[in-house]
DNA sequence: CTAATTCTTGACAAAATTACTCGGAAATAT
DNA sequence: ATATTTCCGAGTAATTTTGTCAAGAATTAG
């Protein structure tokens, strides 16, 4: 399972928009930029994978953005990832076994069983699991504010 | 936890020197290079390091080379990566927690939960834990040779 | 209808990382 | 002595990743 600043990118995007999504309306794509300090046009290209992937709606125009397509609890880490890197594996001969010359190389198991691991591990976890908490502190910053202001 | 080629060499070089080295020989880098296909001078860099971490002894001049400092059963998977991989962890702020302008970003326990997974999986893989069925068809393998010879 | 907004797309450029090389020095077996 | 092999630092080449850009299409507000 690859993992660059790419899925990084991604998770953490979907996380934010999942925090500031209210009902079903939509987030530009320069607010969750903005918020998360990230290049917009970076974002453009990682949000056209996951639209294709179905993890995301969009809507042009003003007031358009993009939502998430199901809830939070029903997407998980992995195909967020997934969507975006790539590439996926961490077999050099992308799962066909034929790393050694011709031949299935010495640590070929090794890294598919790793890569099963890192797979299950991320099938498992949802936007929301992930958010849980965070939404607690989340709330809590939003109703300091409003005292202190 | 990172994992490059360069890690995923140095196990691959290691499992060879396993494989290869009977009682307490030392075995050239060429030999190794050679059987797996790797560049000579990549190699020594790696077992710089190998070396330096205490995974394996050197002898210099004509039949020198490298052996396993310890017994292969004595030699996870993790501490051969972590040895040749400068940096090794899979979050962005190395640990510190200060990702997202000085707080701790949505993601980071995320990641870091992941970098725990895939630490505790390599830990608990020795050397010998990889080979163990490899060596029954390197046996094998060496017998039709004998046979086929 | 017009203008502003926002996604859409493809191609490209910059930056960073990774993989690998090179030349020479030191040790050692024969 | 000489050939072999590790040791070391620094540097280069290749690849990948990250990010940019410009033009276009859809949508909405006014």
């Amino acid at each position: 399972m690859r993992l660059t600043t790419k899925g990084k990118y991604a998770v953490t995007a979907l996380l934010d928009l999942s925090l500031h999504q209210i009902d079903r309306d939509y987030i530009s794509l320069s607010k969750i930029a903005e918020r998360q300090d990230m290049p917009v046009s970076y974002l453009e290209q990682l949000f056209r994978n996951l639209r294709k992937s179905g993890i995301v709606q969009a809507s042009r125009g003003p007031r358009g953005g993009y939502r998430l397509a199901k809830p939070s609890t029903e997407i998980n880490i992995s195909e967020v990832v997934v969507s975006v890197e790539d590439t996926l594996d961490a077999t050099q001969c992308g799962g066909s076994a034929d790393c050694h010359s011709g031949n299935r190389c010495l640590t070929h198991d090794l890294w598919s069983e790793l890569n099963s691991q890192v797979g299950n591990f991320l099938v498992n976890k949802s936007l929301e699991d992930v958010i849980a908490d965070k939404r607690v502190s989340f709330q809590k910053k939003n109703k300091n504010l409003i005292i202190a202001g």
